[in-house]
DNA sequence: ATGACTGGAGTTTCCAGA
């Protein structure tokens, strides 16, 4: 089994690059965030064989699970737990895939540093532990794939002196994240490269950051203790980042065994 | 030089992203 996670920075400009990659990577699901769209076909990669999931708003974050096989109990934001959340019917999409739950997380940015809006994010990442320990238990097989806007420790900036306690690497933001995994989850990355430096899944458009690797892990896999026991490889497509006109995160691909 | 990039909304400039 593939999953593979993209945060695409708009839907509309990336469609025949999440096309390719339907095509080059065959992924069984394929995790979207930042579609900036209010509405996707259900069909529109229906002769590539896949059935799209959305849940998105106008202009605006939007996440969708794209599947050869068709989910049941598909869940849309913090559903039954927090209907008021604003932003979460377009930062949450999840649903079963056979014996696997599976969900596709847009965590707000946050910025700036000390905001309503930076309390927001960390408030999310709190409500996502909470929406786990309600519905799921951890020997049960979950997955969480998505644009977190969290790197989880140091090795996962480029400059972790310049960068601690600045948005996605605040000591805030890395607790709440290592409170959300404490639940049970393994970050999947890590589970195949524990220590490997320079792996990221974000660099800024700006100062030619890809080009020199200045990069931050921001993207993540995350899974529960069954699913752990099955990872067979994980890695970070850069073949995609490096295309024309790319989004400024590269797709994260884990491969199970069957 | 204190800049630099991208996308969307909806106007010709602003906001958000991370």
């Amino acid at each position: 089994m593939r999953v593979i996670t993209w945060n695409v920075n708009s839907f509309n400009v990336r469609a025949s690059q999440v096309e390719r990659l339907l095509l080059e990577k065959s992924p069984d699901i394929l995790l979207l965030q930042e579609t900036k769209k209010e509405r996707i076909d259900p069909n529109l990669f229906k002769s590539q064989g896949y059935v799209i999931y959305h849940a998105g708003g106008k202009g605006r974050n939007g996440v969708a699970i794209i599947t050869k096989e068709p989910l049941t109990e598909v869940r849309v934001g913090f559903q039954g737990f927090d209907e008021e959340d604003p932003q979460a019917r377009e930062r949450i999409i999840g649903g079963r895939w056979r014996d696997i739950f599976v969900f596709s997380i847009y965590v707000p940015n946050g910025s700036p540093v000390d905001s309503d809006y930076f309390y927001y994010k960390i408030q999310f990442i709190f409500k996502l532990r909470e929406y786990l320990e309600r519905y799921f238990d951890p020997q049960d097989k979950v997955l969480l794939g998505g644009d977190f806007n969290v790197a989880p420790d140091p090795i996962d900036v480029y400059a972790p002196v310049l960068l601690d306690g600045q948005v996605c690497f605040h000591e805030r933001e890395r607790k709440a994240l290592k409170y959300l995994l404490d639940w049970g989850l393994y970050d999947a990355l890590r589970v195949i490269h524990p220590n490997s430096k320079g792996l990221y899944t974000w660099w800024d458009y700006q100062f030619s950051a890809f080009k020199r690797n200045l990069g931050m892990r921001l993207d993540h896999i995350f899974i529960t203790e069954p699913l752990r026991k099955i990872i067979k490889s994980v890695e970070i497509d850069l073949k995609t980042r490096a295309l024309p006109k790319p989004s400024d995160h590269a797709p994260l691909i884990v491969d199970f065994w069957d």
